[in-house]
RNA sequence: GGCCUCAUAGUUCAACGGAUAGAAUAGGAGUUUCCUAAACUCUAGAUCCAGGUUCGAUUCCUGGUGAGGCCA
């Protein structure tokens, strides 16, 4: 359990009074502490309540004699107060400026290596269609839990795997083939991804005309879906393909490829990359023989069909298709397989985490059970990174209705809309054309990804791209413009650039404004700990916000460069360098670039 | 039909079972001879419904309503 130093003080403190006072200590995790609401007096808060029975007396009087032990024994409580079951307490200044001392000079947001392997696979696009605003959520969650996992101390392997395989690159296929005369990306100077899914759309097009003919002469709607014959044409390419035809696989690597140049794009245009990726057609074939292996063992059963069944229904899910009669294997077979393979492959990969839509819940489920079963240990460090759905204003994307919200898009006008907005501010006088290009990309895009982030993964969110491309209040820009700023200040002051740091001075008391900021500051690994925990990037989003927000008043109101007494004007610098060494990690583990000036 | 999510100011989001439910945005009122006003200050505004569990429920349980997803 991550505990911060404060707390690593309190706790056995609190522990050894219940001891003294009541008899019996409650457990450590019994125990919450929370940071005191502002309209009180204090730093700390221990509620009581919990603990009436153990102490046998009133909340006030439990929480009065708690607080009178702990400030006899423990320096770093300097006074307390109680109200009604809460007992708040008053650190003393000298523990927030040696915190201070700590946070000005090194990155509290680094923890101490685990020694622990981390898989995070975080983008698995089909290669027929370019990507969506439903993968930038994918992306960018999984890409922050990875840096996220990095800073608390893990080592972090990214993965793609790429659905480059399979009916849905057939059709593209045959529909190139018939109408593309001989389109490339080169002859035509259409992205790659974007032409390949040109393709997969014409194929959908005339499927359907053939279709209505179909129908038109007779057919049942569902016979004339299967009989059309630019479908029978796609599932004959399908076949060679798995026949390995020299002339489909040929092409299948060339639009691919096509697709690969255009996906690594979009990649570098986000920001993002990855250590290691699968391809389905290396993979598909993986997990027959686990589950044969299975059978044997008896953890499966077959039918009379001949197919193999998994029986899940003492764990409250159902019976679950794992090799179909003929003996081909079906979805969850191969991501079987390319679990158990993946982790042969990296032996010290103590997690793997799947980053995956929730209509995925049920999948992801049984396929974890599955391994269980089958006795893999490391079955327990599987999880499924389960996100909700990106809604428009007008509702759900839907590609038919042409309202799918296009990557490459989406990126370039959040772009041109922060290079609009940041012109407008007229700020830029000094800067080269090749200086505003980079600021501009890095104020867009972290207004979208931050935008994405901000919101608890798990819950379906609403993208209204008006909002998306905010640069005020709870937004990406708002804390790289607080980043900015807190660099230009120091380097006004000349901060850091001297031989050594001025004395602070010992005697320098900490000021409201000042004790404020560094208290929000003290939550923040706190608050990574349980990005970590949790899975959710969104807890640290909103920390390193409550943050530069307290620290924008605290800018507001409180001079610094202007400060006469020496003593305060260096506590007020080092109170800004070390926010801005932990906002720019933060936003560091969010994906986010900051600038050193906006 | 079975199973799984979700429901909080006008809107978009927060809130380990804890104090008077926080922000942002939209609305109203202010702040710039002063370190970047993409900021700051003040103001008004919400827990879907009905039960239950307990010192205490937005949070946990049951039922309902509504939205979405998965399995056929």
């Amino acid at each position: 359990m991550f505990q911060d130093r404060l707390q690593a003080q309190l706790l056995p403190a609190l522990q050894a009074a219940f001891q003294e006072l009541f008899g019996q200590a409650p457990e450590a995790k019994a125990i919450t502490f929370q940071a005191t609401r502002p309209e009180f007096e204090g730093d700390v808060t221990i509620n009581v309540f919990p603990f009436l029975k153990l102490s046998a007396k009133g909340p006030e009087q439990t929480a009065t004699a708690l607080g009178e032990h702990l400030k006899a024994h423990l320096p770093v409580v300097d006074r307390f107060n109680v109200v009604k079951g809460f007992l708040n307490i008053v650190v003393a200044d000298g523990y927030w400026l040696e915190f201070l001392d700590v946070a000005r000079t090194k990155d509290i947001l680094r923890f101490p290596a685990t020694g622990d392997q981390v898989m995070v696979e975080y983008s698995s696009p089909n290669t027929n269609k370019p990507l969506h605003l439903g993968h930038l959520r994918n992306i960018f969650l999984g890409f922050s839990m990875s840096r996220i996992l990095q800073a608390v101390g893990h080592e972090v392997v990214r993965v793609q795997i790429i659905n480059d395989r399979g009916i849905h690159i057939c059709k593209s296929m045959v529909a190139w083939r018939a109408y593309g005369n001989g389109e490339t990306p080169m002859s035509s100077g259409l992205k790659g991804d974007k032409l390949v899914g040109k393709y997969y759309v014409a194929f959908d097009k005339v499927y359907k005309e053939e279709v209505a003919g179909l129908v038109a002469g007779g057919l049942s709607p569902e016979e004339a879906g299967k009989k059309a014959p630019i479908m029978l044409e796609a599932q004959e390419m399908l076949r060679q393909w798995e026949a390995n035809d020299p002339d489909v696989r040929a092409l299948w690597a060339t639009m691919n490829g096509w697709v690969y140049d255009g996906f690594n794009a979009t990649y570098a245009a986000m920001g993002v990359d990855f250590d290691k990726l699968y391809y389905e057609s290396e993979t598909y074939l993986l997990g027959k023989q686990d589950v044969l292996d299975g059978m044997d063992e008896g953890i499966f059963f077959r039918k009379p069909d001949g197919s193999v069944w998994v029986d899940l229904t003492a764990d409250g899910l159902d019976e679950k298709l794992l090799l179909r009669g003929d003996g081909t294997s079906v979805y969850i077979t191969q991501d079987v397989g390319t679990a158990i393979r993946r982790f042969e492959e990296f032996p010290g990969l103590k997690r793997l985490i799947y980053t995956v839509g929730n209509e995925q819940d049920y999948h992801f489920k049984v396929l974890f059970r599955i391994l269980k079963k089958l006795g893999y240990a490391w079955a327990d460090g599987l999880y499924h990174l389960s996100y909700g759905m990106v809604d428009l204003p007008s509702g759900k994307m839907k590609s038919r209705e042409g309202t799918v919200v296009d990557a490459d898009d989406l990126i370039a006008e959040v772009i041109a809309d922060a290079a609009g907005a940041t012109q407008a501010q007229g700020k830029l006088d000094d800067f080269t054309a090749r200086e505003k290009e980079d600021l501009f990309r890095m104020i867009g895009l972290a207004a979208l990804k931050y935008f994405l982030l901000k919101v608890d993964p798990r819950k379906r969110m609403l993208f209204d791209p008006k909002a998306s491309i905010d640069l005020q209040g709870h937004t990406g820009p708002f804390i790289q413009y607080t980043y900015a700023r807190i660099r230009s200040l120091l380097r006004k002051a000349g901060y850091g650039e001297g031989p050594a740091e001025r004395e602070r001075g010992a005697a320098v008391s900490l000021g409201p404004g000042e004790k404020a900021v560094i208290k929000l500051l003290h939550q923040l690994p706190a608050a990574l700990n349980e990005a970590a925990e949790r899975m959710d990037p969104a807890s640290l989003a909103n920390q390193a916000y409550e943050l530069v927000k307290a620290y924008n008043a605290f800018y507001q109101s409180i001079p610094v460069l202007k400060e006469e007494d020496a003593g305060k004007r260096q506590l007020r610098l080092e109170l800004s360098a070390a926010v801005g060494i932990a906002v720019k990690k933060a936003m560091w583990c969010l994906g986010i670039e900051v600038p050193e000036r906006m």
